[in-house]
DNA sequence: AGCTATTTATAAGT
DNA sequence: TACTTATAAATAGCT
């Protein structure tokens, strides 16, 4: 890798037809690149086109090049008020208002967002400010709630969850007992025994691995 | 001239409308530089239709925007739309998606205003906060930064009335001291003898009613 | 097609 | 709208 001298150059023909063929494809994406941004950010139609040295055709439009060249004729052989619709003037009237809506939505929209600040005097300012704090104050007791209420949920499953611990453990104890005495017979009926029981083991810490896991598992967070 | 920090910005629609022109300016004029540049460099025929979001009409063509439609159309022979609604088509759409964007913008509005939270989850919520609290900020420090030089004007207008009225006293001194000693001659001479007296009557309180009040009415509030 | 040194375009500020 | 300036983007000249 050499020094890469770049010169300034001058705007005439190219006349080595590589660097011409090169130079073509490099700006012609770059006017393309162009014609493409500038439709996105300032919400404008846009059409470029391009025929090559060698006569082949390029072209780029924002929407539709033939609605562009359309659209151009129309306009560039001078349409009169009396040729457009009455449909087309309402429409045109209504897009006029809603532009003027939405600019106006935006600009208290950057202002609510600490943005153009400085178009405003102190009244405005003391108004401003008043609102945001307001809005802070319902923000912060919105979350409140909203982390209280899924705290309570928590806590619930949480609760559910002892319970139904204690409960596996009782029904465990009994049926180790019961197989110990007797080698099968009443194994069939645990239901009652199960929902009746009352907690005499406070804190049961026998738990067996297999089923804490699964009772676990169906601790879940957030809201349903 | 503060510091000028150009940011990299994102392909979107600009929103605020002043920049938004100004940008459509700026680079509609860039795309029909490069659009010459390439057509002069490559002996390339090339043509530009800019549609402004107000409907205005900008072209640029190294020949005839016509000349190059029309080879355009002979190349590319496609199928012609109603020709006459199109406009009216355009209109439509556009219509409908402004009417969009509006919606979306009053949402965003009422949230940083501190309507419809009930419409977010706890980490919307949380990044709500921080945006209203940066906003809180920001309004803050330039209400701040108002009042502050509101009062710097007013410390100036103070001073400069508190100069003038010593001024005026000494003028007034002066004035009764002459009328004392000569009953006539020397009172067409006041001018330079105002001008030239140094301060020796530092601070002084006889001041005449009539006199005090013309220059106290001229201290008024607020910015220029 | 890639790679950079440079030039050019342009965002933000006045 | 035009000017300014710092930075982002385009691209000329090579490989």
């Amino acid at each position: 890798m050499v020094k890469m001298k770049r010169e300034k150059i001058k705007i005439k023909k190219i006349d080595y037809l590589p660097a011409r063929q090169v130079t073509f494809s490099k700006r012609r994406r770059g006017i393309f690149k162009k014609a493409a941004e500038l439709s996105v950010l300032c919400e404008s139609e846009v059409a470029v086109v391009i025929f090559s040295p060698t006569g082949k055709l390029f072209d780029y439009s924002s929407s539709s090049v033939k609605d562009v060249i359309k659209r151009y004729k129309a306009r560039a052989n001078g349409v009169e008020k009396s040729e457009e619709s009455l449909e087309l003037q309402l429409e045109h009237e209504n897009r006029i208002k809603l532009s003027k809506e939405l600019e106006e939505k935006n600009s208290q929209l950057r202002k609510m967002k600490g943005e153009d600040l400085e178009e405003l005097d102190l009244d405005e300012l003391l108004k401003l400010e008043k609102l945001v704090e307001a809005t802070l104050v319902r923000v912060m007791e919105t979350k409140e709630e909203l982390i209280m209420s899924d705290i309570m949920v928590l806590e619930k499953k949480g609760t559910a969850l002892v319970e139904a611990n204690n409960q596996m453990v009782m029904l465990k104890e009994r049926m180790v007992m019961l197989s110990k005495r007797n080698t099968g017979p009443e194994l069939m009926e645990p239901s009652e025994s199960a929902t009746s029981t009352s907690c005499n083991s406070a804190l049961s810490l026998s738990l067996e691995d297999d089923c804490s896991d699964d009772v676990i598992l169906s601790l879940k967070l957030g809201r349903p």
